[in-house]
DNA sequence: CTGTTAGCGCCTTCAG
DNA sequence: CTGAAGGCGCTAACAG
């Protein structure tokens, strides 16, 4: 099979014997061009199975209609359902999508925010909790502040560690405070926690919560009775989310209890 | 806060007082550059925060690493489940990955397929079942046969009916009968069938082998027992895929049994 | 209404 | 090793 060139707007127009603006005219419905000529363009784009380059436009325009979104891992119930409501607001308002799956990995993280401002997207989101890493985040942050000021929006979901952004946070401290009071209030008195990757902020969130909690409350846990799970928990049929090993909140998958989590949506001052 | 505006090669250049050739050169490490220059370049676009225009690049080179992905939805765990592998190649083979979720609307899929081709995707991954449209189905072929034609690689699973593409087809039809010769060996004569919408392809087809089967031992199923579930079965915590309902074959979603389903890769001839 | 003409931001020969 | 210049495909003023 030979390799054809994409046919362009010029072909097109060349085909139609008409100018490039009037083809790209009809084309975008910009502005009204006769019903003769708009005939001959929309025929002959058809036969040349024209389709316009997007890059171009969005360089002639210069803006595009793409957000990105980031997430440690779409495969992930927690975030392939984030991604779902993502999807669902992207048809909605015909935008299109660039996805990414950090699998936990903060430099791929950086790659793909710096990757997606280059894609000049009008939006990022980034979803899950963010990493006990000073340098690592403070990078992010640059970023993402350059990316802020020439006009990007980001949102984030579940971090919030110094960065400015809008963003929905569940209350993992607050949730695993409650926690450990309900389980004192039920007379309990020694505790062991097995929590998630400690390189998790939500992780480190939920079990400082659920030990301060304790401490409020006279009751200290051994050193050693704190395990943490290096990685998520892979040993069922789909992987859980990061944090779901941690005893001192319910997986972010499981059914949200009533009152589980609460979440604070904090809107970023533009 | 100001909209500034962002920089470009040229103010990178200008900056480190270089032609825009010799800026190109060393932020793409093209071709070598005095170390003088080169660390002056590398330093204006730090300090401009300068980040390449995709778009830009994509136009001048025209070529872009970035695959297009559509599934019917990302939220459903099955195609949560592919689209985690999607994304792990991608990230080992560093390639940008726009995703599509169709919420199983012909429609939507078409719009982005030709989305996606006006992207200029260097391939095209549609996962899902296909639909039982005959005219549809026929301008989707048409679109990937441009879409082939200027040089894209498509690739499907689960769908095949008139698509000239590389395929990992599930076998649906073959599945469906060994449940039924199953079901007829432990001594069963009356059966219902409860499936999933008509529409899909996968269903259609699961339904038929189920059927055939039967009746290749004599055994009819009132037309009255063939229930239809009008749309994938939502009363349940998550979404399960469109056929999940059909009792001919086990949801797509569910663990799979030592011998289901039996995929076939089909490779396409170029 | 329709055509001409600049760019959009970057890459890439082609000379020097 | 470095710079000048043409072009990638399309849009958006400007003139007719």
């Amino acid at each position: 099979m030979v390799q054809q060139a994409q046919s362009t707007l010029g072909d097109v127009a060349k085909a139609a014997g008409v100018s490039l603006a009037t083809a790209s005219r009809v084309l975008n419905g910009t502005a009204s061009v006769g019903p003769a000529l708009r005939d001959r363009v929309k025929r002959a784009a058809e036969r040349l199975a024209y389709s316009p380059n997007a890059h171009a436009q969005a360089l002639a325009r210069s803006s595009s209609r793409t957000v990105g979104v980031i997430c440690h891992d779409v495969g992930d119930p927690y975030f392939a359902g984030i991604a779902r409501g993502v999807m669902r607001a992207a048809n909605r308002h015909d935008l299109q999508v660039v996805l990414g799956s950090t699998f936990r990995d903060p430099d791929r993280e950086a790659a793909y925010t710096s990757m997606m401002r280059g894609h000049r997207v009008c939006a990022m989101l980034l979803i899950g909790s963010g990493f006990e890493d000073r340098e690592r985040q403070e990078g992010l942050r640059r970023e993402l502040d350059r990316y802020r000021a020439t006009g990007g929006r980001v949102a984030v979901i579940s971090r919030h560690r110094g960065l400015r952004a809008d963003a929905v946070l569940p209350e993992n401290r607050e949730g695993a405070a409650d926690l450990a009071r309900a389980l004192l209030g039920l007379g309990h008195r020694r505790f062991a926690v097995l929590s998630g990757p400690p390189l998790l902020s939500t992780v480190v969130d939920r079990v400082e919560g659920f030990l301060e909690a304790l401490a409020d409350a006279g009751v200290t846990v051994e050193r050693e009775d704190i395990v943490e799970a290096p990685s998520p928990v892979t040993a069922v049929t789909r992987p859980l989310s990061g944090s779901s090993a941690a005893v001192c909140a319910p997986p972010a998958s499981s059914p949200r209890p009533t009152s589980w989590p609460r979440v604070r949506s904090r809107p970023c001052a533009t």
